[in-house]
DNA sequence: CCCTCCCACATTGTCGACAATATGGGGATT
DNA sequence: AATCCCCATATTGTCGACAATGTGGGAGGG
């Protein structure tokens, strides 16, 4: 529940966030099995630790377990990465309407300012904008939601699935040139404190990431019959 | 992960099965601690065993842990149920919309059935539609969404955890006969595969449902100052 | 040559003991 | 009397060992 990612005080804390990053970052590969005792040589801790990581491994999803056999990192489709769409574009349209509503003028500012500042890095040239720019600026949206079990679904779970499915499909970051003016209306719809269109330019624009992901599937995977949302 | 609910096999199943039915139907308090120790001697199972029952209670939402600290049942607040429903109005919006693509013309048979029977019982001023029936037709929707992590994140998670905030709120089940209604136009909107209208619809019931609730807590606790969505 | 059954092995599930950390109360000081 | 510090105690975190379960391969029969 905490998304405050706090210090790891624990042994299992810490060996969770390896391996969440190790996973994430695809040194883990996709569908490979995460032995217990291999692991717990690995990293020099106890069986149980490792089992305690593992179990919040499995909270984030990034794993699964079935009884007597193990623990698999979850199997990539190129389904999986559109499902997860579906559910962002879903929930996020939500967060953006809710944060229409409930984001302070304070966060609103910071909010107009992120995106300047992006806008500035965009301009000049810099890539930066790829990754942690956009996951910034629907983080900041997420939080304005207010709402708790909304903001942990999202920040807790589905951001790092999402993340990892992008990595070990070879997906690079967002669109970066069309996506910045989406930015931008998403953000006026919010100044002007009006829900409806908040929430559906949030879910237009992660539809068109999820189109955008879909055709580069379609190159990289011919054979696959076209699947219509 | 599996919402399939399969017979549990090992002794941490059953621990766990056992305590979320406890939890959800308010045998142990919203709020309570959960100590180990205390757990372990009343159901004869050592530690571990419920080590890993309240982890799984964790990934299902139901608890919160804190590290060192322990392990305590969600608070209840009437803006939690308020947040979950936000929460369903969203995915399950998202789930009415691809059902109306992806549900096969057999399923979409039965789900009428489904609805027939349900008239059937509330003519006869039967009161079975109150909970199971409901549950029923909305678990059916979210299953035709034929989207695995959706249908893994409502049926795993957030359903128990509705359905514990309205035993303990002491919120009855939903509003019996203009739900059904409702219920009738979703269908309707299916069998014509309009995506679009199947999730608006949907949108709206549980909007509706959520109203409803919003209105009978204020009712109960006229103290706090209403908070608009 | 292939199929089946059975057994040894590897892995996960469970257990009890020990270590580390929070908590509450009692005593000393002001 | 009030406040702060310190320690006893209870609880959680971690560990290694044992039990139960799945898996693969080899012996035997067809």
């Amino acid at each position: 529940m905490s998304h405050s990612e706090s210090t790891p005080v624990t042994a299992a804390d810490k060996t969770f966030l390896q391996l969440r990053k190790n996973i994430v970052e695809g040194v883990i590969s996709a569908g490979s099995k995460l032995s217990e005792t291999e692991l717990s040589t690995k990293y020099a801790v106890s069986r149980a630790v490792i089992r305690e990581a593992i179990n919040r491994l499995e909270t984030c999803r990034l794993v699964e377990r079935k009884a007597n056999i193990g623990a698999r990192v979850v199997a990539l489709t190129a389904d999986g990465l559109l499902e997860l769409y579906q559910i962002r574009e879903s929930l996020e349209g939500m967060a953006a309407r809710l944060a229409a509503t409930h984001m302070s003028d304070e966060e609103i500012a910071e909010l107009k300012d992120l995106l300047t500042q992006h806008f500035e890095e965009v301009k000049d040239g810099h890539s930066y904008y790829q990754e942690a720019g956009d996951v910034d600026f629907h983080y900041r949206i997420i939080i304005g939601s207010k709402n708790k079990q909304l903001i942990s679904l999202l920040v807790d779970g589905i951001y790092h699935l999402v993340r990892m499915y992008r990595v070990q499909l070879g997906m690079a970051g967002p669109r970066v040139t069309t996506a910045f003016g989406e930015h931008q209306q998403i953000v006026q719809a919010i100044v002007n404190r009006d829900p409806e269109l908040a929430e559906m330019l949030m879910r237009r624009h992660i539809l068109y990431s999820k189109n955008n992901i879909q055709s580069k599937l379609q190159i990289l995977n011919p054979t696959h019959k076209r699947r219509t949302s």
